[in-house]
DNA sequence: ACAAACTACCTATCTCTATAGTGAGTGGCA
DNA sequence: TGCCACTCACTATAGAGATAGGTAGTTTGT
């Protein structure tokens, strides 16, 4: 259900299509809550139905349109409710965890070769967070930026830190992740011999 | 598809009916998988008819019955197969990093709050975590134990630093996860002001 | 003039997960 | 004798999510 208040986030930046929804999704909450435009779409549709968000169709080329959306009243409403509610406790659901604990049945070589590529994978998202860290703190977000129009000078600072806030608890995620994993790799050496070639 | 392979694995350590595994569940790789006894009596059903186990039935009292699995050779071969494979990257779905992106639209009062029961919760589940990886340590996790009988002395110590490197990993999630919150306390205290009574 | 890449939106289907039950047997204790 | 907590096993249902498509128009480069 937190997948309609990622949209909602997303949307109070500025009005847009389901499209842009779906391409500025991947840029910014979607570090936070991925979700596939097969999901958005509908998504949208639902919360049009539910008057969280009212469309306008804009004309777009010479035959096309596109439906904008643009977060309603009772959207904001709902927003700030889900806001206000307690947080739901996501269940542990981590593959790479069960595996790791289990580590005595995988064959060396693919107990390494897993551990480097759950290495490479946070990473590779590391990097990406850390970067996407730095177009805030120096306020290039194209998304910030236009949400932080909506609002007076003096409460930039605050909006732009609870965003900076936010990436800072995924970055410590993702470092302790590989920090784990390289651990993991020490220790795979360790009991089951060096058999590099 | 991973709670097939979560049932798999604690079934390695010696057969059980579908209630000692939603019990035993709980004490061990729920940390790691979580799932609901609804989940696990249907899966139980699919692997024994997938043939990954066998069940026999065992009396119980006078006239009740329970149902034992035993994980069967092709139950090994597949859960060998899965831990060689790669693993599923998960995607990110965190409810509580999306909020605090946007803690700009919440109450001060509901912010602290929501920090607050986020951090209860990691300190809660840490310390069950901590007190699981002591048990791991002085070999005085019951199956462990059943585990370990299965295995020649010489390779105690080699399953169960696996069994404690994944809950190192497990260790450090919450860790990161308490300490971020509470740098979002001081931080809500800093831009709301404190509003204490 | 045409292809390729991109914008735009949507559907179908299957699996997974959550929630909330049902119902029967057992063992202890008051 | 009756009650309660626990053991055991399962079902029904709805919603969320993943995967894999489809269709139509637009822009850009050659």
């Amino acid at each position: 259900m937190s997948l309609r208040y990622a949209l909602l986030a997303l949307l109070t930046s500025r009005p847009m299509t389901g499209y842009d929804v779906s391409k500025q999704f991947s840029q910014s909450v979607a570090h936070v809550w991925h979700a596939p435009d097969s999901q958005i779409y509908p998504e949208l549709n639902r919360m049009e139905r539910d008057g969280l968000l009212e469309s306008t169709v804009v004309p777009w080329g010479k035959k096309g349109t596109k439906k904008e959306y643009a977060v309603t009243e009772a959207g904001i409403a709902a927003f700030r409710e889900w806001m206000d509610a307690p947080i739901e406790i996501r269940r542990q659901r981590e593959p790479a965890y069960l595996k790791a604990a289990y580590l005595e049945w995988a064959e060396p070589g693919a107990a390494r070769a897993e551990l480097e590529q759950f290495r490479d994978h946070w990473t590779e998202h590391l990097t990406m967070l850390e970067a996407t860290r730095a177009t805030l703190v120096d306020r290039s977000h194209p998304t910030l930026a236009r949400r932080l129009e909506h609002y007076d000078a003096n409460q930039w600072d605050r909006i732009v830190r609870y965003k900076i806030f936010a990436y800072d608890g995924l970055i410590d995620q993702a470092r302790a992740a590989v920090a784990w994993a390289e651990r993991g790799l020490v220790l795979v050496d360790e009991l089951e011999g060096s058999t590099v070639d």
